[in-house]
DNA sequence: TTATTATGCATAACATGTTAACTAAATTTA
DNA sequence: TAAATTTAGTTAACATGTTATGCATAATAA
């Protein structure tokens, strides 16, 4: 479906890499709301349960979103019972984020489904050309930052 | 800067997709910030400028807006004076999305810097390059969606 | 022709993206 | 030490993303 050439405009640098992405994201899309979870929220959980006590701005890099965006997410997850805050001895304005154990249990739940889903997608674009696409992309935002 | 080694999570293909996406829009955003457009207005206005009276069910899927927020941006168009709607005869619930003369003027002052902007790109990244990444993104996206 | 369904579009409601204040705590400078 | 500055984080305000709902007009079925 919706195999016609890119015309004008649209064979752009931002308009093909916001397609892939929210082709890729749709993979990954329903077992994510199946859990209410939203794809930020997820890369919140992520990054908590490679390395936890993160504070906001460590988080905020790691995840690539904003901190006003960032401090609204954690919010919600507070309330969700999935994270909690604590205060960082020493400094009164940073707080460290905490998964909890129901956050884990979470995530133990959605990473197998969403490692499927990868795998699935590897395997079906192939992991070499993937591999080029990453080193592709990487080059990308290397050259263009300078 | 900020060359560390992507670790973990942050090496996936939505994280790599958005960080790419960022960097090349961040060379397009002060042109455009310089005449209060977002980069959703930019899209609209240059699909007019290809080809104008479109509806706005055509409009959304050449833009890749969903309606909603095309309903949105065309009403800011409106009030800016950038575009008009007009009646389609024979379809009382259509509306035919047209560029003004204003609109015009606008993107012919901002076309050329965007096209600049692209040449640098383009030509720090390499053409070949860049011409390979279209290619591996438009068959990333084929073979997802199927 | 009337009832039903489909289409085109708008609005609602809420999460996120984005820029700009703003607060309080920590650090530096004078 | 007092004042100025920096840092970490939140809140405000508005545009956009996203899903659901509503509402006409059009097309179709009965």
């Amino acid at each position: 479906m919706n195999k016609a050439k890119l015309r004008g405009f649209n064979r752009s640098l931002p308009m093909s890499l916001l397609r892939a992405r929210e082709a890729v994201m749709k993979k990954f899309a329903p077992s994510l709301k199946e859990h209410n979870l939203s794809a930020q929220q997820w890369r919140v959980i992520r990054a908590l349960k490679e390395e936890d006590g993160l504070d906001m701005s460590e988080l905020s890099e790691r995840c690539y979103l904003l901190m006003p965006s960032l401090s609204r997410i954690v919010q919600n997850l507070v309330v969700r019972g999935l994270v909690v805050r604590k205060l960082v001895e020493g400094d009164q304005r940073r707080s460290a984020i905490v998964i909890t154990d129901e956050g884990i249990k979470l995530f133990n739940i959605i990473a197998p489904k969403s490692a499927e889903r990868y795998e699935y997608i590897a395997e079906k674009f192939g992991p070499g050309k993937l591999e080029l696409l990453y080193e592709l992309l990487d080059e990308l935002v290397e050259k263009i930052d300078e």
